[in-house]
DNA sequence: ACGATAGGCAAGTATCGACTTGCCTATCAA
DNA sequence: TTGATAGGCAAGTCGATACTTGCCTATCGT
């Protein structure tokens, strides 16, 4: 469960993917298609970018819904928000031991 | 430099041994390869554990000081703090924008 | 000095993961 | 209905990466 949220971000693309989704919730697939190539210049194919959403779908990170031949994705962050604190658990204490 | 830390996320092995730093920080090569031998019955190599340990610090999670004959792992973990904000900026006001 | 302990280096394997190519389906506009 | 738009499926390529094996160096205890 957690191991496909950190599979998922690793990919430094996804991770421009769900920068995009931030900018601007509920993308199709060619806008965000778009996006990754005007903005950020990258060149990837239709393909690429829709198994990157597939990848970040399975995470959680993403959800779809349909209407009519349109299919928008939209964010979702509570993934993210318990992932890392499992190391933080120290709040502030950073108990150096010199 | 993030892209760094989340391919060290990436894998559970190395989430793991994070985990066993967490839990006792300092330690040693051999010491944390026992832990995951012996409290999570993974049966790796011992230069396997080493090459994790070269990620995480490459990563900047991991810092090393050397004492004779032994070496030290001491857990960092400011580059986690700010990795996952860049998409949770939004505070809880869920902004979308009609 | 010698053996044992702690660790490092380097090459090889083998699996996984990102990406492409080619073709197929579904919805809408004219 | 036809053509254009939005998306899906399936195999195949290729580089990255996790792991092993074998040998080498350094420090400590006796």
């Amino acid at each position: 469960m957690t191991d496909d949220v950190f599979k998922a971000l690793a990919d430094p693309t996804r991770r421009l993917i769900l920068d995009e989704l931030t900018d601007r919730n509920g993308q199709t697939l060619f806008e965000i298609c778009g996006r990754l190539v005007t903005k950020h210049g990258l060149g990837l194919s239709r393909q690429a970018v829709s198994q990157h959403l597939a990848v970040l779908e399975a995470a959680g990170l993403v959800s779809t819904r349909r209407e009519g031949r349109y299919k928008f994705h939209d964010l979702h962050t509570e993934p993210l928000e318990h992932i890392v604190t499992r190391w933080l658990a120290q709040p502030d204490q950073e108990g150096r031991t010199p």
